[in-house]
DNA sequence: ACTGCTATATATAAGAT
DNA sequence: TATCTTATATATAGCAG
């Protein structure tokens, strides 16, 4: 982009690409680091170079990185590129909506469900082994809700005594139970702890 | 950085600064893009803007970027400050890993009756309501494997006559599947075409 | 909020060392 | 290979409509 307007292509040339490489990776992170400051938002870049194994990651705390890329994970809402892909075929692509919106509906009521079963695992009320193997998804799932939650109020207080047990209480306001869509056509009668 | 050269700090007007995080997180993107093109590397950018809702991630397509993410994960110092984050409590962990155990196990047995599934689907001898709501999640994981294989191979052949009905048959060679904690996913292990 | 514009600040491709 | 230099290409802050 200097000297000559670079085309947008790979380059071939190995040594400029590598040097290329390292050049515009640097602008990459400070990029970031500066949308980050000046916006006050959660930026998270990782950068896999072809040489060095190890990724170029911001931000490079890896725990903050993390938190941000658990962030992503859970948001539903990222599906709709995925969907985008489907031009294969409409079969799926219905069929992934409608499961996506059973699943958003499902997952609220299940919220709470999730809530109490921890409360019985917690209180030895219900070991693991216990819980039907149908539940294990959304129950990881909320646990790690709730690990954000704890982190992210230690670094607000940034303070050690940070709630503990009580923390499980009152996480999710638990929405209605309006499961209604049709799950009463087949059996699912399981879940009824 | 123009007409006055910004410090870099966070912008307390709340219109400036979301101008410039709109201006910016463009930018930021584009720069992504472009060094994955030039350098034919990984990259991954996620962008949490205060406003909307939904994270600006690179790539738009979620299974790339969340292959790329998964990649980070796996690299074993990430793992080690995500495990510091739990100085908070031990709980939660031994729980996380039991529950990942069993997740794992489970979704290899699940993913043969997933098929089944879909083959009913597809022959009509089920309707998407008749499918259990517990069901639908791992259908969905199991759909989206499906297209990432049909895409992957739609890139590689790049031509038009793709499979399509077989390629139902012959996914996921059920591999390795030992990830971080929580991405409940796809990983593209496929590859025994 | 969303253009487009423009003057400047930055980023960076090629070289040079 | 790493750093410095420099000519250009891009990015973008502040405005205007």
């Amino acid at each position: 982009m200097v000297r000559k307007k670079v085309k947008l292509e790979y380059i071939e040339n190995g040594k400029a690409r590598r040097v290329t490489y390292k050049k515009r990776v640097k602008g990459l992170v400070k990029k970031t680091q500066e949308l980050s400051v000046l916006c006050g938002v959660d930026v998270c870049a990782i950068i896999y170079g072809p040489h060095d194994q190890a990724p170029v990651v911001w931000p490079s705390d890896k725990v903050e990185a993390t938190r941000i890329i658990s962030k992503f994970k859970r948001k539903p809402e990222v599906d709709q590129s995925e969907r985008q892909l489907n031009q294969q075929s409409f079969l799926q692509q219905s069929l992934n909506k409608a499961a996506e919106k059973l699943l958003n509906l499902k997952r609220r009521t299940r919220e709470t469900e999730m809530e109490n079963l921890i409360t019985d695992l917690m209180t030895k009320k219900l070991t693991l082994e216990q819980v039907p193997n149908c539940d294990l998804g959304d129950l990881l799932r909320v646990i790690n809700a709730k690990l954000t939650l704890i982190e992210h109020r230690i670094n607000v207080n940034n303070v050690g005594h940070v709630a503990t047990a009580n923390t499980y209480q009152n996480v999710n306001g638990g929405g209605g139970s309006s499961n209604g869509v049709n799950d009463n056509v087949i059996s699912d009668n399981h879940r009824s702890t």
